[in-house]
DNA sequence: ACTTTTGCTAATAAAAAAGTGAGTCATGGC
DNA sequence: GCCATGACTCACTTTTTTATTAGCAAAAGT
C-alpha cells in the first residue's frame, strides 16, 4: 500500500526484531487490522471479494485487496481465478497452513477470552 | 503515550473488530513493538528498567515505560517497589497469566518459525 | 553543595497504517 | 453504443504509532 523508509530507525528496530524471532513477524503480519477475520471469513465460506466485503462490514476495498495479496504472499491462502467467466470469478481458499494457523489462533481467542481482562 | 480520536472511523473500526473477538484486543496489545520482547526480557531475569534496557539494546525509554504499564495494565506483569533503598529499586516479575501467555506465544513461534515462509 | 543513579514523564517530530473517493478493465446483456 | 458487474488499483488525507530529546525527584556518595 505503501513504501517504508529503510533507513528509518523504525524500520530498523522492525527489522531487528524480526531478525530476533520470527514470532515479530508472525505478529506484525497478524496485526494488520481485519488480516485474521479475512482468514476466518473465508474459512467460513466467503470465498470471494464481494462474499468477504459484505460479511466484514466496514472494510474497504482497498484494504481488504492488500489483505488478501498478503495473505497470499504468505500462503495462508490460495487464489483461483475463473478467466473464462465475465466478468471474472475470483475464489479464495485456506492452505494448509492457513488452516494450522487458524486453529492455533482459535487457541489463542480462548486465551484471550478466558485469561485476560480487557474490561477496562 | 498519545490518544486515540474517539470519533475516526479507524477508532471505531477498532472497536468493531474488539467487540467481535477478543482475539482482536490480544493481537492489538503484542502488537506494540517491544512488547512481547519485554515479556521475554523480564522471565528471562531482567527484572529491573534498566536491565531491559540493556537487554534490548534499541529500545527507548518512553517505549519500555509504556510497554511496561501495558503489561502491568493487562496483568501480565507485577511491578513491585523497594521504595526504603536509593535510588528506589523496582522489580517486574510475570503473573501466572503472563507465563501462560509466554507458553503460547512460544508455540506460535515454533509455528512461524516451522511452517511460515518470511524469506520473501 | 554538587553530582550521580534509577525509573521514569512530557513535548514534539517522523514514520507507518488505515480510510476516502474515484477510476480501471474486460466482458456481456439491453 | 451504453451501462452494469466483479475484482480490484491509485492518489491522497487522516489517524495512530514510534522515535528523539530533554527533563524530573529523592536520596546517597564525594
Amino acid at each position: 500500500m505503501a513504501e517504508r523508509k529503510l533507513n528509518s530507525t523504525n524500520y530498523q528496530n522492525q527489522v531487528f526484531l524480526e531478525e530476533k524471532c520470527a514470532l515479530n513477524e508472525l505478529i506484525h503480519l497478524l496485526s494488520k487490522r481485519w488480516l485474521t477475520e479475512v482468514m476466518f471469513s473465508i474459512e467460513e465460506g466467503n470465498v470471494r471479494f464481494s462474499n468477504i466485503k459484505e460479511d466484514l462490514k466496514y472494510i474497504s476495498d482497498n484494504v481488504l485487496a492488500d489483505r488478501l495479496k498478503l495473505l497470499e504472499k504468505y500462503k495462508l491462502i490460495v487464489r483461483t481465478e475463473f478467466a473464462k467467466e465475465s466478468p471474472t470469478r475470483v475464489e479464495y481458499a485456506l492452505t494448509q497452513t492457513g488452516e494450522t494457523l487458524s486453529e492455533w489462533l482459535g487457541v489463542l481467542c480462548n486465551f484471550a477470552e478466558k485469561d485476560m481482562d480487557f474490561s477496562t
